[in-house]
RNA sequence: GGUGAUGUAGCUCAGCCGGUUAGAGCGCAGGAUUCAUAAUCCUGAGGUCGGGGGUUCGAUCCCCCCCAUCACCA
């Protein structure tokens, strides 16, 4: 049995769960349940990301402190990805006790690995605020394209990459005074000497073939020092030794993935050092969007070298989301919120679905159309999956007494291949999901799903029902109508991990309690309840009503 | 600007190492059926595979140029 931790990257508690983020959380949730379901065991670690500067202003203009907000905003995301029914074993936060001491334990152990070094840097300085300016809080006209209210790193008007000194009549975001530059002693991690190291772990097969030739552009221009330090005031851990300075965020983070899993470990009685140390036999699996590549493939692996540690098995990047083929705009409605979707469709099996529907293994982004959402909803859901036990159960339900026959017991050869061709893509389907290539399992279950349409279309059993001498058990009207339901049981214990919510229900409609295990599929089961129906279609007006609050939000 | 990616039927997407008439679902047209919260099944019409050039006996799939879209540039 293979050990495993999975994560997926940590969400900044300075805003809400929106659809994008959602494309990662349930990609990730989907292989893990997927891996539960193989008999694997699997830890599921997730946390929220507390620190850095904009939430110390944030929280400040809300007029609460930055632990306050972060509570709030993880009181906000918990209940979020509840609802989604992403099914983490641990979400915590990077602001916890756990993380300050591995985030300290790290840093000393770089430290004595002779990786970190102070440099004294000029920055940028608000002196009305008191405090150092990251570029994003630095505004000016652009001095190509005269673009005004441009961020001090780049023109989102023309593209170009230039620093704060470049911009026109550059301001503070915060004060709106001319920054001037102030010398400041920063540290920072040697990045440049792992070089040998990552060159070799980035060629190995721990990530996709694209993030890998992504890499070989940096490794072309040459790895260069990673600052890991911000000074006062940060909301964030004092690095030890070091008075008035601060991890930045993105060191004290991805050790989030360690101390949420700690603080699980601890909680559980899970060895911590099985998973972490050097030489660990378990596997690590990070989930992460292409956006943060070099966060993950780079300084992460670097870090956790050369502090003595494990490095990840797998780093599995994702795409973008975009909605009707464009960015995510608040503006038109599409920056759509975790709880717009819920409050709008009261259920996460629809997007779960349609996510699943379009995943790959590639980072290629993945586009959310809403008018294909509602038909390919509609079609492969409503129309033809749960239309199976909708045209049969009842037939069953009127006159055999809720019993049906096991699949052991069908006569008929077709009845028996229908079962058989489904059990059968077993392997090919485990096979698919381990490889996250959900969009390929989505084509093949549909057309199991639209053979088993077929059979009773052809068997015809509303024919079969007008005559009373085949209203009894075992008949060949008894058999059509079992074989319909004993393969749409089949494939629900396949669609497990994308829709918990619709299979759990499914489990109980078979008399079951769950579909927690691959091995369902051999169980013999022998009758139904009543059907209820199991999943209602969406409608334009839901979409719309999402949209709406999105846009009114 | 540099680097990388994408561009296949109305829509959303498959197309492994280049090889007979380019595939699926939805949508559309026609038909079948009435068990199913108008669902299902069959048949069919739709594509110069972004544009141009090249390599090859032969390219959607290789090379070059261009156009469009997108991302990254620590």
């Amino acid at each position: 049995m293979r050990k495993i931790l999975a994560t997926s990257a940590l969400p900044y508690a300075n805003g809400s769960i929106h659809l994008g983020h959602l494309v990662e959380y349930i990609q990730t949730d989907i292989w893990v349940r997927y891996q539960r379901l193989a008999g694997n065991e699997i830890h599921y670690i997730c946390a929220d990301d507390t620190h850095g500067t904009p939430i110390m202003l944030r929280a400040e203009k809300e007029g609460i402190s930055p632990e306050q907000l972060v509570e709030k905003v993880h009181k906000e995301h918990s209940a979020d990805f509840s609802e989604f029914n992403i099914s983490f074993d641990n979400f915590y936060s990077t602001n916890s006790i756990e993380n300050k001491n591995l985030s300290e334990a790290l840093y000393n152990s770089l430290v004595v690995n002779n990786k970190i070094e102070a440099k004294e840097i000029e920055q940028f300085y608000d002196d009305e605020k008191n405090m150092f300016l990251p570029d994003r809080f630095i505004k000016g006209t652009c001095p190509k394209c005269k673009a005004n209210d441009q961020y001090g790193d780049s023109c989102e008007s023309c593209g170009t990459t230039y620093s704060p000194t470049d911009l026109i009549d550059a301001y503070s975001v915060l004060t709106g005074s001319k920054p001037i530059k102030k010398k400041t002693e920063h540290y920072f991690f040697k990045l440049s000497e792992c070089e040998e190291f990552l060159s070799k772990w980035t060629k190995s097969d721990t990530l996709q073939k694209e993030a890998s030739n992504k890499l070989q552009e940096w490794f072309k221009s040459g790895l260069v020092d990673w600052d890991i330090s911000r000074d006062a005031p940060y909301f964030g851990f004092a690095i030890p030794g070091a008075p008035g300075k601060f991890f930045y965020v993105w060191l004290d983070a991805p050790i989030g993935y360690m101390s949420s899993f700690k603080n699980y470990a601890d909680k559980n009685n899970l060895s911590y050092d099985e998973f972490w140390s050097d030489g660990s036999k378990t596997e690590l699996v990070h989930f992460i969007g292409k956006d943060i590549l070099y966060f993950h493939a780079l300084f992460w692996p670097a870090i956790l070298k050369y502090s003595g540690h494990r490095t990840p098995t797998k780093v599995f990047a994702h795409g973008f989301l975009t909605v009707n083929g464009e960015k995510m705009s608040k503006s038109r409605g599409t920056f759509i919120t975790a709880r717009s979707y819920i409050d709008a469709f009261k259920t996460p099996d629809y997007l779960r679905y349609y996510y699943f529907s379009k995943l790959n293994d590639s980072m290629g982004d993945i586009d959310l159309n809403l008018d294909d959402f509602i038909v390919k909803v509609n079609s492969d859901l409503v129309g033809k999956l749960v239309n199976i036990p909708s045209r049969t159960s009842g037939f069953v339900t009127k006159f055999f007494d809720n019993k049906i026959m096991l699949t052991d017991e069908f006569n008929e050869i077709e009845s028996q291949d229908l079962v058989k061709a489904i059990m059968m893509s077993k392997e090919e389907i485990m096979e698919l999901f381990e490889a996250r290539q959900f969009s390929k399992i989505c084509r093949l279950l549909i057309t199991h799903i639209e053979s088993v349409n077929e059979f009773v279309n052809n068997k015809e059993p509303w024919v079969l029902a007008k005559d009373d001498s085949n209203h009894i058990v075992n008949s060949y009207f008894h058999e059509v109508c079992s074989a319909a339901l004993q393969s749409f049981r089949l494939l629900s214990i396949y669609l497990s991990p994308i829709m918990p919510e619709l299979t759990h229900k499914v489990a109980l409609f078979f008399n079951e309690d769950n579909f927690l295990s691959i091995e369902k599929l051999t169980a013999q089961v022998a009758t139904i309840n009543k059907y209820e129906h199991l999943l209602k279609r969406v409608e334009q007006k839901d979409v719309d009503a999402m949209i709406q609050s999105n846009i009114d939000n």
